[in-house]
DNA sequence: CTTTTTGCAAAACCTTTGCACAACC
DNA sequence: GGTTGTGCAAAGGTTTTGCAAAAAG
């Protein structure tokens, strides 16, 4: 139940701190293949699974299908382009009010929080049509 | 491309309608086999699809992996059960006015509304434990 | 030396799709 | 009769898992 150290599970953790991008699981293999040739597919979402597990990644699940990784574990709201499929993070604060809010009249048990995606189109895609 | 009427699409567009918990589509597949024994998965998907599309439903994505199907087409929240993943429908307004807070002083693009669903415990897990 | 992690491959899972036949109009 | 829909089965894409060997402590 000890968590051991592994050179694989420092680069995939270093590749997701490094981007900004939110990569997907398929992303991050492509990349630490670099450095580990012969890395797994599978010891990519191992490790993806546990360091979310663990608190020092979030999983994103924004409808596309895939699951992103995000480095900023503190909360916060993304933005999808759903043209390219473009993940940015949103420099909005986290309405708490709105659980709440929620809470009123709901009597089918205890809100604990929300998730919320922003969609849009975004710039580079609004410059091409 | 014109729309044909077919005996399986009415069953399973009735039987998403007499729902109101947002069945996946292996639900849909159990319970309309029942009138028809022969019907494929295949079917069950191709006429969700369809139905989503023309707008008599709505495929849901809560982040659980699997695609929901609510024959309720106004926008409204969701909240999903993080223990159990039972979703019942909100009776809380959409709120309208977060679309452009979030869009103030975002460069990143245009922003045309967003996807919220909250999570907590139901009542009946909170009684459990 | 014991426990955890890896690589590989297979499997699980959800969804889509190609095709010949049936149903619809 | 021409077109759309179905059933079946196969394939697609993402993620998980079993297992023997390797690495870590």
């Amino acid at each position: 139940m000890t968590l051991k150290y592994s050179r694989q599970r420092e680069a995939i953790r270093e590749f997701v701190m490094s981007r900004h991008d939110h990569p997907t699981a398929d992303v991050v293999y492509m990349n630490v293949r670099r450095e580990f040739p012969n890395i797994s597919l599978g010891t990519v979402y191992r490790n993806l699974t546990l360091l979310a597990d663990i608190g020092q990644l979030t999983r994103i699940r924004l409808g596309d299908g895939v699951d992103h990784f995000d480095a900023i574990t503190e909360p916060h709201y993304h933005f999808v382009c759903k043209e390219c499929g473009v993940v940015y993070d949103l420099d909005f604060p986290i309405l708490d009010t709105v659980d709440s809010e929620a809470d009123t009249g709901f009597e089918g048990g205890r809100i604990d929080g929300h998730i919320t995606y922003f969609y849009g189109k975004c710039k580079d895609c609004l410059a091409e049509g």
